[in-house]
RNA sequence: UCCUCAGUAGCUCAGUUGGUUAGAGCAUCUGACUGUUAAUCAGAGGGUCCCUGGUUCAAGUCCAGGCUGGGGAGCCA
C-alpha cells in the first residue's frame, strides 16, 4: 500500500484548486476505458469527480492494471484540476500519477437497478452509492438543524433512559429485556422523563433511539428509530403548535438551502418543499373528520371526490401503460432492429412494468380507503389511509388538534369533557404523521383517574405524579420521528432507506 | 393474525392456449476502440426454474399443500 500523506484534498474543495496539481484519495465509483485512456469516477465521501488517465502518462504496466480495476477499488490519484462543462461538478482531473491502495474483488452491487431486498442485505455497501450518499448527508443536515433550532432558543438537550420499568402509554408492544433479574423494557418514548427535566430546566429536548416491537410490515415503520421530544414549561397547546410550525419550517428550509447537490441527486421536486414557508393549516379534529367523510370541502375540493378522481386517473394510466407496453413489445419482435433501439425499448418496458405494479397496488387499495373514509366514525383515531385522504387536500403539513380523549395517551390535558389537547402533524404527499404532541394534564386527580382507566401500574408512575404534587404548571411538548421527516423531505419510497442500518421485523443483519 | 402480490443465471427480468437443448441485459473473463458519462462493439463461461406431492405421452407453465419475501389492515413517529 502507498505511504500515507497529509497533503491530500477533498473533492468538495476542488474549486479552490482550479488549474493546480492536487492529490485525491478515494474509491472507484465507475470506470470506462478505451484504447490508451481510462475514465475513473472517483468518490471520497465528499463528492464525485471524473479522472482521466492516459497510458502515455502513467506507463503501460500500471495502465494495464488501472484499466482492469474493479468497482470500489481504492486509490490515490495525483493530477491537475481542469474545468470541463460536460462534468456535473464542472471539473475533471487530468491524472499525472496513480497509486493503488487495494484492488477490489468483484463488487456485488452493479450499475443496473437492484431490488430493495438485495440491496438491504448489502446495506453496508449500498451506503456507498450516490443516492444513499445524498440521503445520509440530508439526514445529517436535518440532525444538525434540529440541534441548532433548539440550542438557539435556549432548550437544554437531555438523554432519557433506554431501560425503563414501565410502558409509557401502556398500549404498544415493547421489547422486553432483563435488568439485573428484573423485567425491563426498551424505551418507547422519553416523554415522561422529559416532563421531569422541563420542570428543572424550563425547556428541554431529547434526541435518542426509540423501540417498538410491533410486527409492522409497512413502508413507514421501523422497530428502532430516532425521536426528538421537546418539552416546555408554561406552554399551552397553541404555543406548542407555534413551536412545531417554526421548527419544521426551519429544518426543511435549512435542507433546501444547504443540500442543493444532494437534493438534485435524489431528484427531489423542490417546489413541493418550498411551500413550508406558507402557514400550516390548524384543523380541529371534528372538522378533519368532516373533511375525511366528504361532508366538508377545502377550497372547493372534496376529499372523497378527489380520491375517486385519483382512482379514475390511476385506471386510465394503467390502461395507457398496458397499451404502451404492448406496442413496444410488438415492435421489438420486428427483425433487423438496431441493438440500441432494442435496449432502449426493453428498458422502457421494464420501467413501465414497475410503475404498473405500483399503480395496480393503488388500484386495489384505494377502494378500501374510500370505504373507510366514507364510514369514518367520529371519535376514532385516523388510520394510515385517512391521513392520506386528508393530506391530499393540502400542499403544506397540516396540524390536526383537539382529539377525542379516548384515542390519546393518558397524560394529555382534557379541555372540554372528552377532548384532549393533543396535536398530530401530517406531512403532505402521502407521508402522514410526522409529529405527535400536545399539552399535558396538570390536575393530579385527573391523572390518577386516567391511570386507573388505562389499567396502568400506579406504583410505576408515583415519581411522575410528584411533578404535579410539587409545583404543577401548564406544559406542552411533542415528538418528531426523525426517519419520517427524512422520508418526506427526500420523498423516499420506504423508511428503511432513511437510516444507515434499519431494524425491522426479520432484519437484524447487517 | 387477516387480506393481497410475488419467487427463473451473481443482479434485474422475459418465457405465449403445457410441446425441441429455458432466454435477454448487466456483472465476470478474452479481444477491439485515444473523450467516455449505466460508454460501445465481437466472443466465452454461468441454471436445484423456492420446496414436496399430483395430473399428463410431456410441467418453469396446470392443481394441492408448504416455505420465504414485498405491500396493505391493526399499531404508531
Amino acid at each position: 500500500m502507498p505511504v500515507l500523506t497529509k497533503k491530500f484534498v477533498y473533492i468538495s474543495d476542488l474549486k479552490k484548486h482550479e488549474g493546480q496539481q492536487v492529490v485525491l484519495q478515494g474509491w472507484v465509483q465507475n470506470r470506462r476505458d478505451s484504447k490508451g485512456i481510462v475514465f475513473i469516477v472517483l468518490r471520497d465521501g465528499t463528492g464525485f469527480i471524473q479522472c482521466v488517465i492516459l497510458e502515455d502518462v502513467i506507463g503501460v504496466e500500471l495502465f494495464d492494471k488501472v484499466k482492469r480495476l474493479g468497482l470500489e477499488s481504492s486509490l490515490r490519484i495525483t493530477g491537475t484540476v481542469k474545468t470541463d462543462e460536460k462534468q456535473t461538478g464542472g471539473y475533471e482531473i487530468q491524472a499525472d500519477a496513480v497509486e493503488i491502495f487495494s484492488e477490489a474483488e468483484e463488487y456485488p452491487i452493479g450499475k443496473k437497478d437492484h431490488g430493495v431486498d438485495f440491496l438491504l442485505s448489502r446495506r453496508h455497501l449500498w451506503l456507498r452509492s450516490k443516492k444513499q450518499w445524498a440521503i445520509m448527508r440530508i439526514r445529517n443536515q436535518i440532525i444538525y438543524s434540529i440541534h441548532n433550532f433548539f440550542q438557539n432558543r435556549g432548550f437544554v438537550q437531555m438523554d432519557s433512559p433506554i431501560f425503563t420499568g414501565n410502558a409509557v402509554e401502556g398500549t404498544t408492544n415493547l421489547f422486553e429485556t432483563e435488568f439485573f433479574d428484573q423485567p425491563a423494557y426498551l424505551s418507547q418514548s422519553g416523554q415522561l422523563y422529559g416532563e421531569a427535566m422541563a420542570m428543572a430546566m424550563g425547556k428541554i429536548y431529547t434526541f435518542g433511539p426509540t423501540f417498538r416491537a410491533e410486527k409492522s410490515k409497512t413502508r413507514r415503520h421501523l422497530s428502532e428509530f430516532w425521536m426528538i421530544e421537546p418539552e416546555m414549561a408554561f406552554y399551552d397547546l397553541e404555543m406548542d403548535m407555534d413551536v412545531i410550525e417554526d421548527f419544521i419550517r426551519t429544518v426543511v428550509g435549512d435542507v433546501i438551502e444547504k443540500c442543493k447537490e444532494e437534493l438534485a441527486i435524489i431528484e427531489r421536486d423542490l417546489t413541493k418543499l418550498e411551500t413550508v414557508v406558507k402557514p400550516f393549516p390548524r384543523i380541529l379534529y371534528d372538522d378533519a373528520v368532516s373533511i375525511i367523510r366528504g361532508e366538508k370541502d377545502v377550497d372547493g375540493k372534496n376529499a372523497i371526490k378527489t380520491l375517486e378522481q385519483d382512482l379514475e386517473n390511476i385506471k386510465t394510466r394503467i390502461s395507457e401503460i398496458k397499451t404502451d407496453i404492448e406496442i413496444r413489445e410488438q415492435s421489438l419482435k420486428q427483425a433487423g432492429l438496431k441493438k440500441g433501439v432494442i435496449a432502449f425499448n426493453e428498458e422502457k418496458v421494464r420501467q413501465l412494468k414497475l410503475e404498473l405494479k405500483d399503480l395496480e397496488e393503488d388500484e386495489r387499495n384505494i377502494p378500501n380507503w374510500l370505504e373507510s373514509a366514507k364510514n369514518f366514525k367520529r371519535g376514532e383515531d385516523f388510520g394510515g389511509s385517512d391521513e392520506t385522504v386528508i393530506t391530499r387536500m393540502f400542499d403544506t403539513p397540516i396540524m390536526v388538534y383537539n382529539w377525542p380523549k379516548a384515542v390519546k395517551a393518558f397524560y394529555m390535558k382534557e379541555d372540554a369533557p372528552g377532548i384532549a389537547k393533543g396535536v398530530d402533524v401530517l406531512a403532505p404527499e402521502g407521508y402522514g404523521e410526522i409529529v405527535g404532541g400536545g399539552e399535558r394534564e396538570t390536575d393530579i386527580n385527573k391523572l390518577l383517574e386516567a391511570i386507573h382507566h388505562h389499567q396502568l401500574p400506579m406504583e410505576a408512575f408515583e415519581w411522575y405524579l410528584d411533578l404535579r404534587r410539587f409545583g404543577s404548571v401548564p406544559h406542552s411538548g411533542f415528538g418528531l420521528g426523525l426517519e419520517r421527516i427524512i422520508c418526506w423531505v427526500c420523498k423516499l419510497p420506504h423508511v428503511r432507506e432513511s437510516i444507515p442500518f434499519p431494524r425491522f421485523v426479520g432484519n437484524l443483519f447487517p
